[in-house]
DNA sequence: TTGTACGCGTTATCAG
DNA sequence: CTGATAACGCGTACAA
């Protein structure tokens, strides 16, 4: 700045308020001064600029893993949100695991964001405790509570799992199995729904869990185990995403099993592809564009001090019929 | 790290040090040292030392999308490469958009990153001056060429697609059509299959080419448009990604054609779900994982100055097999 | 092994 | 509208 102040005719100071709000500089040096920028191709230092200001307008985001699409699209709607606003996200994998997310969110504080996006409402008492004392926005999303750390945009999993199973039980199902991932959410959802369909039925839910994330293989390895292993020849499935249960439509083709006749499948998430596959998914619709768009206004709603956000938003869900259930 | 220091009974130097070295700092006052950082619950301000190191610990790295799988797992790869050596990674999406990624350059230098990994080889000049005035290492993944602006790692699209006619041609089929998606690296895929399959067999190759990204949906309609507007009904479809095959393979069992005696489906990318599809999916094998790390590795090189990593490294790709082509 | 002095490149405050 | 000056919180000499 110095360079271009002098390069420009005016001080270093004037360079800088001519960057953060041109309205306070005489449109006669203003002009100098961005053609001195435009001779030195100078770059601002944001490191500089944020010790000063104490605003980094960073955002940091802790989700479990960049690679699932559910994830991803709620980071892609969340910076959306942000980037207007002069907000870039620095965004981190946890892998699932609370003590590796505590690790990282100790990481993601020592670079001073300006609020922070977590996914998931269980994280431990340290990392609570470091949110607590950094005393900026905090967001979590993907679930929902009623004691957040500070602000919550999500869904009730257990209801989204009993609601599955009243939908299921009311259109005639009376044997169910279900075929999940290994994460903590999914298996709330998969034990709300063996829970209450085996109250509606009176029946046991047979179940397949796999350590781990979901595949399309996983998919096709849960029909093959609930058929081979647990006897399921006949009723609805429950999966814990759509991807597996895409794998057990495949795997049901395989094997002669009609669909919805023989195996009804009901998936989760709702994604690009669930209205597209032979037969369509019966799935639960979750809007990941809502939800990254809700965080990222009730982040903004904190910074901006003006607008107040709830501290909790329920943005439900929705089940689509389609035929495979 | 002045009032740790003095509840400690050091300097705040010392401090830094305890952080930075520990084994320049004798056990006795680390100790204390520590002891006072749990007491004040002290977060090093990265900000601060970022700026005085002149060492931002930060990689940025510029991707078209990050709901698209393959980038997603570049990222995932090139972050598990860097962050054992305490780098983290400022992510962002240009959107295939190269005047973006201009203006996302720019954004991200202003933090200062240590290097950046940007994904193809086109950018704008501005963008190259940029880069070459940052001063920084960078690595152009995803594509190949001879002209890097620093290092790069990836195939040659163009490669791809003539080796995928060649092997199509072998194979026995003598009529050719594409599907693709609109982003440049894989309109130069499918040009590079068409020139190539139209040279060996004589015939011209029908093509559907969709603006934006791929979709199962568009997999769908691009076999529905090739068999109804182009009067495709026997021959090898090459598709610029495994998502748009699997789209084929679902329509063309809706329509009851046989795969991969009536049409013949190749895709691009060998995802996960590729060798679990039925009829499982002749595709372009890339190797992600290796991808990101490789990338990493040469960054690696040039930030430590002992390595010294080839500017260019061409990690070709393998046509699998399977049971769709 | 520890401390002092200085600088990193901005923004905030106050004065002109 | 512009400038001088003092932080911002840490690393890097260099000295002790």
């Amino acid at each position: 700045m110095e360079t271009v102040g002098r390069l420009a005719g005016v001080s270093q100071v004037t360079v800088s308020r001519a960057l953060s709000d041109p309205s306070k500089v005489s449109p006669k040096t203003l002009r100098k001064i961005r053609e001195a920028i435009e001779v030195t191709g100078f770059v601002p230092n944001a490191l500089a600029g944020a010790l000063a200001s104490r605003r980094s307008k960073l955002i940091s985001a802790l989700v479990p893993s960049i690679t699932n699409i559910v994830y991803s699209s709620v980071i892609q709607a969340f910076t959306d949100g942000m980037r207007g606003h002069g907000y870039q996200i620095l965004l981190s994998e946890t892998g699932f695991v609370a003590e590796d997310e505590e690790a990282l969110i100790s990481l993601h504080l020592s670079r001073r964001p300006d609020a922070m996006l977590l996914v998931g409402i269980h994280h431990t008492a340290m990392a609570r405790k470091m949110l607590l004392g950094a005393g900026i926005p905090v967001v979590e999303v993907w679930d929902i509570t009623d004691s957040p750390v500070d602000l919550c945009v999500g869904f009730s999993h257990v209801e989204a799992g009993r609601v599955v199973a009243e939908f299921a039980h009311e259109a005639g199902y009376r044997r169910a199995g279900t075929v999940s991932a290994g994460d903590e959410r999914a298996l709330r959802r998969k034990t709300a729904f063996a829970d209450r369909f085996a109250q509606l039925s009176g029946a046991p839910v047979s179940d397949v869990t796999f350590q781990g994330s979901a595949s399309l293989a996983r998919g096709r390895e849960g029909l093959a185990r609930l058929v081979e292993e647990q006897d399921f020849s006949q009723g609805v499935i429950f999966c814990s995403s759509d991807l597996l249960a895409q794998g057990i439509i495949i795997e049901a083709g395989s094997r002669g099993l009609a669909i919805p006749d023989q195996i009804a499948v009901i998936g989760f998430g709702d994604q690009d592809f669930a209205a597209h596959v032979e037969p369509s998914l019966t799935t639960v619709h979750v809007d990941y564009k809502s939800l990254g768009l809700t965080a990222a206004k009730a982040i903004l709603g904190r910074l901006d001090g003006s607008r107040t956000a709830p501290p909790v938003t329920d943005l439900g869900f929705d089940i689509v019929r389609r035929l495979s259930a």
